[in-house]
DNA sequence: CCCGCCGCTGTAAACGGTTACATTCGACCG
DNA sequence: CGGTCGAATGTAACCGTTTACAGCGGCGGG
């Protein structure tokens, strides 16, 4: 159809199975046995056709092989956005324990509809073997059944029904985070929230008030946000004009942290001497901030790690595993003696 | 020989074109002219087609249709790692202009060495209809060798024979960021330099190197450093022990920058007021910085755009793209009166 | 000496689409 | 009223692999 029918090597064109075969004077299904390391082949004849190969610079087509097998050997990757060191992070967690095990990475961000998901799902057949999707903001069992059977899905920072997810103790970190910064002496502290519908943020939230309440401290101090810097700027510079001023922000995750962290220096807002701040990931750059900031920290790397394991061989078992997450003390919040 | 012979829906098993055509009592080119909108249908059958396809939950089998078009609507992103704001922007680029042109990205990092992109591009055949790299660390043209004829190639801030290449002005950036220095009084300004064998990083040297000349000053102050935030940390520990000791900093990117201001906070020493500070690329949280980070902008969503079409219809004309920096002005610099 | 078996290799049928070409069927025109 | 033409649809070859099954020597045992 796109060759002319006499098989003459049309220079350019790709080289296949079978030209390879007719090469080496062999079948095409001993090439693929040779390729594949499968069945019995005998040494010479191996090394030829793989010589052969290597000379043609042949390279088995990967569409083709996929029709076959139906495996694609690649997995995606549906995130909301790409935007930040988040989600860099989760993407480079995944992909380095994709390359070990010879799996490839599609990855697509921007996904805040449900319709843009939708499109998503109806290209998955026969592109990967499994999804890895993180999708906080939605309710995630009415995605579910966009997709096609039969493919494996592990949700990451979500949960729905009978799907496999891997989620991260959000509510255990920013209770301890919120003691962390009680047990300093503080008693007006801020909390900074994420977007409303984002699961995560409502969990942190959630630990927030617990420890504020476990503290016997009647109102909780909240400000909106939506985890972007310029959401921490403007909660930052509301934060400083409230009166009484609150002694301790905890920002319900880093960037909002850094950009409350910037608010506060332009206004000569001292950290942590005037206030403390706290935020929530240890995103790569925490420590490097100025002070360092003390945060939460989860387990990006692994989180990617984990669901990859865990779309590859879908246990039947545990279906929902969550990952502990550490205080991380740094200086952005002081220390006991200067804290008032 | 994954399914019986005898064509019998095994639930589970997912729908095929033959399915829905018999269903919907047409021919499998119906539908897939239906699918496809190519030539002429009577609207009722494409309606019947459409109903029925919705109904089975019916979805093309990509690796099938890739294997007849040849053709696969994705395309590949290959870098040399993952870490860092910089690469998290450049996908984010390319993955915006992806969707609206309907491709999908596979991307994979942590390619340092040469025998993985070897393995990467052993894997492209079939697989993507170009190829996005981004390799500055290595000579480009010889890893070109390596891929297979026939796939669209563009090249990320390198360059190499004919191959198209979309790069950054950056030694005119830097140029500009160190005579913004010397503007500002500055004599002794120190560099911050990238990887040895980057060729961005010598680039944005060279420039460095070229305004502190052009000024009369002969002493180029250069300190080793990775483009890591714990390199730009090390860096500028050792130029406030230097002495006399340099009242500028230019990191060659913003990673650096960033480890750089926290080194000198550690330490007392204010930016600006005691040194002034100075990146290169203009990465997201720059401007959230405390001082707000002097900078080079480089259009790095852009970057990403542009590369995507270029891949998408390669033109035969001009094969080199170098793409504008502009210098942006924040606060840890100072201003004129302030610097000595 | 014959037979069965085993190690190696070849043949050909899938996998699930696309599309060139053939076919059918009215409508329309001379 | 027969022929032509175009619109709508069907048939089947093909894309490049994998793999079940068949074939084919050679060898050892009975």
């Amino acid at each position: 159809m796109r060759r002319a029918s006499t098989r003459l090597a049309t220079a350019s064109d790709s080289v296949t199975i079978r030209d390879v075969a007719a090469r080496a004077g062999v079948s095409v299904a001993t090439v693929s046995r040779v390729f594949n390391r499968k069945g019995p082949i005998r040494p010479a004849t191996y090394q030829r056709v793989l010589a052969v190969a290597e000379r043609m610079r042949y390279s088995p087509h990967a569409a083709a092989r996929s029709l076959s097998t139906s495996r694609t050997n690649t997995i995606g990757v549906v995130l909301p956005e790409l935007h930040g060191e988040f989600f860099s992070e989760v993407i480079r967690g995944i992909d380095v324990t994709a390359r070990s095990r010879g799996y490839h990475l599609i990855v697509s961000g921007s996904h805040s509809d449900r319709a843009e998901m939708r499109a998503v799902f109806q290209a998955v057949r026969g592109r990967v073997d499994g999804l890895i999707v993180m999708s906080p903001d939605l309710d995630a069992s009415t995605l579910l059944a966009d997709l096609p059977g039969g493919v494996p899905v592990v949700l990451l920072n979500a949960t729905a029904d009978g799907r496999p997810a891997i989620t991260i103790d959000n509510a255990g970190g920013a209770r301890a985070v919120t003691r962390h910064l009680i047990k300093l002496g503080h008693r007006r502290i801020a909390f900074i929230c994420g977007p409303p519908k984002n699961g995560d943020a409502a969990q942190r939230r959630r630990g927030y008030r617990a420890a504020i309440r476990a503290a016997g401290i009647d109102d909780a101090l909240e400000f909106p946000g939506n985890f972007t810097e310029e959401s921490g700027y403007e909660a930052a510079r509301r934060i400083v004009e409230r009166s009484p001023r609150p002694t301790a922000v905890f920002a319900a995750n880093d960037a909002m942290a850094i950009g409350a962290l910037s608010a506060f220096n332009a206004r000569g807002v001292r950290v942590p001497a005037d206030i403390a701040l706290a935020g929530f990931d240890d995103i790569p750059i925490a420590r490097f901030l100025s002070p360092p900031l003390t945060t939460v920290k989860v387990p990006i790397a692994e989180l990617g790690r984990r669901s990859l394991e865990l779309v590859l061989n879908p246990s039947p078992r545990k279906v929902n595993e969550v990952l502990k997450t550490t205080l991380t003390v740094r200086q952005s919040c002081g220390s006991e003696e200067e804290s008032r």
